[in-house]
DNA sequence: GTCTATAGTTCGATAGAC
DNA sequence: GTCTATCGAACTATAGAC
C-alpha cells in the first residue's frame, strides 16, 4: 500500500457532483479541455478540493467510465422490452450524447493505461451483451443468404452510430441519410433478406 | 496584415522534416503527444526553430492536413485502376496509419477551428470521390432489392474501417473479423444481391 | 470538509543575438 | 538559418492550516 493523503469516503454527495461536472465537460468540451480546475469550477468548487475527493485524474475518469456503463447496461435492457428490441437498441447506439461520451472516453483510454482497461473489458462485454441479444432477434440463415452473422452486424453498426455523431459533429453529413436508410431496411427487413417474389 | 516575425519560404527541405516528425507523432502517439517541443525534437531541432518555419501549431496542422490529403487522392486513383477496383478502396481505407492519421485529425478538428474547415472540406470532397466511384461499379438496382445507394455504402464502409482500426489499437477485436467477412462477401458478389438459384 | 499556498512540469510563442 | 533566453499560462498534485 503507498501512503496517501486523506481522501472523502466512497458515496458521498459531492462525489457524484464531481462526476456529473466531469461527464458534462466531457460531452460539452471533449475530453482535451476536462482538467482538474474547469471539473472543480463547473462543479462550482475550488481545484484542490477534487484530490479530497479522488485520488487523481484517472481515479475520477474511473468513476466517470463505470457511471457511464451501469446507465447504458439500463438502456440496453430497456431497449430490449420493447415492442421493436432492433430498432430500440439502434436508436439507443444513436443517442447523441452517449455517443460523444463514447468517443471522448475511448480517446482518454489511448493515452491513460490506468483508464484504457476499464473503458477496454465494459466495451468487450457490453458487445458479447449486445451480440447475444441481435443473434436471437435474426433468424437462422437459410443456405445461400449473405452471411450476416450478429456479431459483425452488431460491430457495424456500432461503428456507423459513432461515426454519424463524430461527422455530423464537424457538420459532415455527406451519406448520413443514406447510410441510415440501408439500416432502416435492414431493421425492418432483416428476417426475410430474400424478397417474396 | 498582422505583423509577423521572420518566416522561412515555402518548399525549404527543413519545413518538410517539421511536417515529417509531426506526423510520425500523430501516428505513433497520438494528437495529444503533439507539441511544439516534441515535434522539434523527433526532427532533431530545437523547439523554437519550428516557429521559423511554422507561425503557429494550426500552421504546421494545416501543412500535414494538406499533405496527407494529397497522398490519399493518390492511393484513391490507383486503386480505382487495379482489376478490383471495389476491394482495392476498402483495403485503401483499411491500412491502419492512414485510418490513425484520420482518427487523430479528427480529433485535433474537434478544437481547433482554424484546422476544422481544412479537415471537413477534405473529407467531404474525398467522400463524394469515393461515391462517384462507388456508384459506377454497383449495378443499376432491380425493383424490390434492397436499398443500396452508393453515398450509404461509402459512409458505412468509412465507418466500419475507421472503428476496426480505433478498436483493435485498444486491444478490442470482438466482431472484427465477422463485420469484415460481411464486407468481402459484399465486395465480392454486390453485383448480384440476389443468388443465382 | 474546505481552505491557502505552492512545487514542479509542460505548453505556445516571442525577442533578439549570431 | 539557428541559437539563447525568456514570458505567461495551464497543468497535476501535495502539505498543512482551519
Amino acid at each position: 500500500m503507498a501512503k496517501r493523503r486523506r481522501l472523502a469516503a466512497e458515496g458521498s454527495e459531492m462525489r457524484v457532483r464531481f462526476v456529473d461536472a466531469a461527464e458534462e465537460i466531457l460531452i460539452e468540451k471533449g475530453e482535451h479541455e476536462l482538467s482538474a480546475r474547469v471539473v472543480a469550477a463547473r462543479a462550482g468548487q475550488k481545484t484542490q478540493l477534487l484530490y479530497y475527493y479522488f485520488q487523481n485524474m484517472d481515479d475520477l475518469l474511473l468513476a466517470v467510465i463505470r457511471r457511464v456503463n451501469e446507465r447504458r447496461l439500463q438502456r440496453f435492457v430497456t431497449a430490449l422490452a420493447t415492442d421493436e428490441p432492433l430498432r430500440a437498441l439502434w436508436d439507443s447506439v444513436n443517442d447523441p450524447a452517449a455517443a460523444v461520451l463514447a468517443t471522448e472516453l475511448n480517446s482518454v483510454a489511448n493515452r491513460r493505461q490506468a483508464v484504457r482497461a476499464e473503458i477496454v473489458s465494459a466495451a468487450r462485454q457490453f458487445r458479447a451483451l449486445q451480440t447475444a441479444a441481435v443473434r436471437k432477434l435474426l433468424p437462422p440463415a437459410a443456405p445461400g443468404d449473405p452471411p450476416c452473422p450478429a456479431a459483425g452486424i452488431v460491430m457495424i453498426a456500432a461503428a456507423l452510430a459513432r461515426s454519424l455523431t463524430n461527422e455530423a459533429m464537424l457538420g459532415l453529413t455527406e451519406g448520413h441519410a443514406e447510410a441510415r436508410a440501408i439500416v432502416e431496411h435492414y431493421v425492418a427487413r432483416c428476417r426475410r433478406p430474400t424478397r417474396g417474389g
